[in-house]
DNA sequence: AGAGTGATCATG
DNA sequence: ATGATCACTCTC
């Protein structure tokens, strides 16, 4: 069985989760091949409060309804006809929060990502990026993260490297949201190139 | 800076 | 039913 994050690691506010999620690993397993990155940039959307949250105002939909559900599984959406993005449901079951996957730092399966990049470069630096580099889809919706082995996430080794500094932004492409889109919920690891942009 | 792309959503 | 929008990416 891989090492995985238990549930109780989600089950907190997404802004923690999102900080705390930097220096895990996600790993895809996919036609029996390994492809994996650390986490490198993610972002907080805080629910039926947050203007930028696909629950704002308390929207249930079709689409979100993964949101709505237990922590720890996956959320993904598609997007501008062509884009997938993944998030990691946070909070309590009811409290519609979430974590977006924004960047990776590619360590495992990189022949893989360029393959189905269609590139060398940029594999999983952006939300939809790393969705095609890990052949992530609407179909992997709702996926348990806590008990799949299709996609997990594993935790650092126990003699893990000294804590890496973390630099906070604002979000990425939700400037229709207003105030909220200038509050800090943007988390990325200072320095790491793999950075969507900075 | 502009185009691409079609599911999704709020309106009606 | 319909039209506007979109938590993006690529190319110029």
């Amino acid at each position: 069985m891989p090492r995985r994050l238990p549930r109780s690691f989600y089950r907190r506010d997404p802004q923690t989760v999102a900080r705390a999620l930097l220096g895990h690993r996600l790993v895809r397993q996919v036609d029996g091949r390994r492809c994996a990155g650390v986490i490198v940039e993610t972002e907080a959307y805080l629910g039926v409060r947050d203007k930028a949250a696909h629950t704002f105002g308390g929207r249930q939909t079709a689409r979100n309804q993964t949101m709505w559900g237990d922590c720890g599984c996956l959320y993904v959406y598609f997007t501008y006809g062509m884009h997938h993005c993944a998030n990691v449901v946070a909070g309590r079951a009811g409290d519609p929060v979430a974590v977006l996957l924004r960047a990776l730092d590619p360590t495992d399966g990189l022949d893989a990502m360029r393959d189905r990049r269609q590139r060398d470069v940029d594999l999983c630096s952006g939300p939809a990026r790393l969705c095609q580099a890990l052949a992530i889809d609407r179909s992997l919706d709702g996926l348990d993260l806590v008990k799949s082995t299709k996609l997990f996430i594993e935790p650092p080794p126990s003699r893990s490297p000294a804590p890496q500094r973390i630099v906070t932004a604002p979000r990425i492409g939700v400037q229709y949201a207003g105030a909220w889109a200038r509050k800090p919920l943007r988390y990325y690891v200072k320095g790491n190139p793999h950075v969507s942009r900075v």
